[in-house]
DNA sequence: TTATTGTATATTGTATACAATATTTCATAA
DNA sequence: TTATGAAATATTGTATACAATATACAATAA
């Protein structure tokens, strides 16, 4: 077995999260250590090594003497994780405002200007990038470490459970006005106005977030 | 080896971060496996199950073939983790303000009048102790799961910088004044000045936090 | 002396064997 | 048929042996 600079344990941790994170090994999977030893060809010894870590992560569930689980949040749970998003993210983009990238924004403005033109399956895909996009501006623009590392901690959390549902292109008409007075207020410097209008954001967008039980 | 309920791994994790929160370990060491395995009387599989644990948590630092030292923050790194924490206490305070527990308040206020007329030592203590247990009263009314578990994640990190150096008897007379003005701001039902005190607290608690190199 | 390099030792990283427990299977009885 | 329970199997938890690397130390040369 050759020894490489990042250990095994670090590897395979970030190839199962990477794994999780899209889906690709679905909420509430059993993650069968023997199994997963033969698909990422190491031993049980650093598999479980990155098990722990996505157990410590939050993004497994252990189960004493009968091992791992994909965390399956209830749909309380994922409430109450977007509601803790809403208030981190808000309270950064308040507490940094000055700081935001405009030029970033007014990039991101402009692609979904085009998207809008387009339309169909371009503009469905261009704002579930837009929404990750904006979400990344916002949480870079700030500089205190402990506080960026538990967005992003949350943000991966989510991610598992997010989906577009819209069919219908009413809403994605409505999604995108919401993000465009976001933008709007970012670039005519009302942080106020942003602020109010991120906070909406989270309280529409809690609908795109589903339980997989229900 | 006698099997448990809770594994092996998970109760080294716990007396190793009680060992390291209460300084028993000091910050900078090294977490020599065999050396440890030798003290706990375990084998390096569930040692290492607990360092690696430690290590996502943010408690042990890990260099690669090197092994986990006790992780050494800088000054400003206590700084930000410091800033962190007053903008979380602050957000939480003020959002679930109306839930705050008045009667847990009401006794902290009478504890901390009795030890100011008794002095001395005992005052120093008492000061230290109603501190942990404001910052306590403040976190446990908010009932996002999330949030508590972040503002708890890094009030564990602080405590291994946390020194109370008042030499003099003026220091805690200006710390229990500003305790007054947060616990009266509470019982008098205003949040404002509650988030104000709260807020200034954390910014002269600052000196408080010592970097170990200094 | 000081710097350098090769060797011995210490230490972490990984694989594997064994122990303890959970789950499944299947025979038997009601 | 269905329920029960014991044996077989599967799976996790732990200990240990070995591999790979880092550190310490001694010998040698400048």
């Amino acid at each position: 077995m050759k020894i490489q600079h990042r250990s095994l344990g670090e590897e395979v941790y970030r190839r199962l999260l990477r794994l999780i994170l899209d889906g690709k090994i679905p909420v509430g999977k059993w993650m069968r250590e023997e199994k997963l030893c033969d698909e990422l060809g190491v031993s049980r010894t650093p598999l479980r090594e990155a098990l722990i870590r996505l157990v410590q992560e939050g993004v497994l569930e252990q189960q004493p003497r009968r091992g791992c689980i994909v965390r399956q949040l209830e749909q309380d749970e994922i409430k109450q994780m977007m509601e803790c998003r809403r208030l981190l993210e808000c309270m950064v983009l308040k507490e940094w405002f000055n700081g935001i990238d405009r030029e970033e924004i007014k990039k991101l403005d402009e692609k979904l200007r085009v998207a809008e033109e387009t339309g169909g399956e371009t503009l469905r895909i261009n704002v579930l990038e837009a929404d990750e996009k904006l979400h990344e501006i916002i949480v870079s623009t700030c500089d205190n470490h402990f506080l960026v590392e538990q967005v992003r901690r949350l943000q991966l959390l989510c991610r598992p459970y997010r989906v577009l549902r819209c069919a219908e292109s009413e809403d994605l008409v409505a999604i995108l006005a919401e993000r465009r007075r976001i933008i709007n207020a970012i670039l005519n410097n009302s942080a106020e106005d942003a602020v109010a209008g991120l906070s909406a954001h989270f309280e529409t967008s809690r609908k795109y977030y589903i339980d997989e039980n229900k």
